[in-house]
RNA sequence: GCGGAAGUGGCUCAGUUGGUAGAGCAUCACCUUGCCAAGGUGAGGGUCGCGGGUUCGAGUCCCGUCUUCCGCUCCA
């Protein structure tokens, strides 16, 4: 095994020269265009904004929407082998602990000021005896004359790293009453295991999906919605034996590329990232990152992980109830591996956002366009009056919305020019305007048309609502084909298309 | 958390040596407009991130604070 797979090496300079694909949004661009058209604002504005937290608008929620429906329907609703969960927030206290959480981050750590790796005082070289109330003293490295073990560098105060948001459940504050805002949605699936292939019935191989909200107190979080304090994950955790794991993580790898692609995401800027022996953490047996060249580099789109079975494991020992699974087909009772595959959905719908935008010069104009996959546009269809001095027109064009909104996010627009009117739907990503004319009035056509393609086609007023769909299926299949990796027989049948 | 830069109407910005704010685009209304950002007229919208200080007077100077951006560390 390499080090990397990258598919490609990174670029010395993001966008300038030796660009991978073409050019996307640029971060300002990109945020000016999502405030101003409605897709994500800062957290509390009025009040000086919040670090960390963004708010979805009108267009980014039924972006985000879509991103979930998309993910959702890949993993749970095409497959008979993933069923869904979806597990509260808020979690026992102990499960945090038995998932080292909380150990990694409740003890005073000291940093090193030059390498900015991090220590357990109790556990530095001349420290060793100290009780926990010593090792917390603010002037302990000073006392000690602590160093850094590595570099030999000066050293912080010790200081707690918790990097779970905390409260408290009931009335009193006090340390009984401790919970943690979950940092992870997997450990839901974790403690489900057991309920949850009861009631399916599943056997293994199989998987639970979940999507839902995190929250990490990041140190540095930015970069607009890359790194926020409450984020939204969306997680598989797949079941497995021991000996087809790394079996599993190979066919999940590509799979889970090929999602992005499936829904537009420019190839050119996927690439797959190994963790390095040093850098896998602590649950992990291996890890690929999937990354996507943003404005500001090469970053984490998504984790695939051979968890093996350590997180079912060290429940099983920590709450003494057994996590084993009977297989009926040898008889044995094992605690299965687990390949999981992590995903952000803030990230993969800012990702959808970025890698839609294009600029295009019209007569000497420049034309924004998001170009989304159909699938993943906020609005799917915008009905359009040529003029709307014809009161009929007006009519007509909200009979067809009224009727399209029944199956689609459909809009009407008339407060401009026809050209306009366009222009506005492309800057959202609209992927298809219907415009009512003089002429719809007398032979019951309208125009359909299409953002991609730039053509129009005459379709009866009747046959809209129908036109769009196919077109919306269309886009569905055709793209990707079978990406989500489908029918979940054993490794060796190959679900992924061999 | 540490170092550097910045915060002026929805967006992008201007605002000279401190005298109580402007532009373009966007938005809205009316007229015009008959297929890809046409034009005309008009309107709404900012106590210049927030708090304090200096001053007769601060967007302009000082301090604090928050937020954002760029580097260092971490994850989805």
């Amino acid at each position: 095994m390499t080090d990397t797979l990258e598919d490609r090496p990174a670029p010395a300079a993001p966008r300038s020269d030796g660009d991978p694909g073409p050019a996307v949004g640029d971060l300002e661009t990109i945020v000016s265009l999502s405030k101003r058209r409605g897709f994500v604002f800062p957290s509390s504005e009025i009040y000086g904004g919040i670090n960390a937290v963004w708010d979805y608008g009108p267009l980014g929620v039924e972006l985000k929407n879509n991103v979930k429906r998309a993910w959702w329907r890949a993993m749970v609703q095409d497959r008979d082998d993933i069923v869904g969960l979806d597990a509260g927030i808020l979690m026992h206290p102990q499960v945090w602990v038995t998932s080292g959480h909380v150990a990694a981050f409740s003890d005073p750590l000291v940093e090193c000021q030059t390498c900015h790796q991090r220590f357990r005082v109790d556990e530095l070289p001349g420290a060793e005896s100290l009780s926990p109330a010593e090792a917390a003293d603010p002037a302990v490295v000073e006392r000690l004359g602590l160093r850094c073990p590595v570099d030999g560098g000066p050293l912080t105060p010790p200081r707690r790293f918790n990097l779970m948001l905390k409260t408290f459940l009931g009335p009193v504050e006090d340390e009984a009453s401790v919970a943690y805002l979950r940092p992870e949605t997997a450990q839901g699936i974790y403690v489900n295991f057991r309920n949850v292939q009861a009631a399916s019935r599943k056997k293994l191989p199989f998987g639970i999906a979940q999507i839902g909200k995190a929250f990490r107190n990041e140190i540095s979080p930015g970069n607009f919605v890359f790194r926020m304090r409450e984020f939204e994950q969306m997680e598989m955790q797949y079941f497995v034996k021991a000996q087809e794991a790394a079996d599993w993580f190979e066919r999940w790898r590509p799979a889970r590329r090929a999602w992005y692609e499936r829904y537009g995401v420019d190839p050119r800027r996927l690439r797959f990232r190994e963790h390095g022996p040093g850098e896998l953490a602590h649950y992990a047996k291996r890890a690929v990152d999937i990354e996507y060249r943003f404005p500001f580099g090469w970053k984490e789109l998504e984790g695939i992980h051979n968890r093996g079975d350590w997180d079912l494991g060290r429940h099983q020992e920590a709450s003494g109830e057994s996590l084993e699974y009977f297989d009926p087909t040898t008889n044995e009772h094992y605690v299965p591996w687990i390949v999981e595959t992590s995903a952000g959905a803030d990230r993969a719908a800012f990702t959808f956002l970025i890698d839609a935008y294009r600029e295009e010069a019209v007569r000497g104009e420049k034309r924004v366009v998001l170009a989304f996959h159909p699938e993943l546009a906020p609005y799917k269809v915008a009905v359009l009056p040529l003029l709307k001095k014809r009161p009929e027109i007006v009519e007509l064009c909200r009979r067809i919305v009224r009727d399209l909104r029944v199956d689609l996010m459909a809009v009407y627009d008339d407060t401009a020019s026809i050209g306009k009117l366009y222009r506005r739907q492309d800057e959202i990503g609209t992927p298809w305007c219907v415009t009512v004319d003089v002429e719809s009035l007398d032979d019951r056509a309208v125009t359909v048309r299409d953002r991609d393609s730039m053509t129009q086609e005459r379709v009866p007023v009747e046959g809209v609502k129908r036109a769009i769909l196919d077109r919306l299926a269309a886009a569905r299949a055709s793209a990707g084909g079978d990406a989500s990796g489908a029918d979940g027989q054993a490794p060796s049948d190959g679900p992924f298309g061999g």
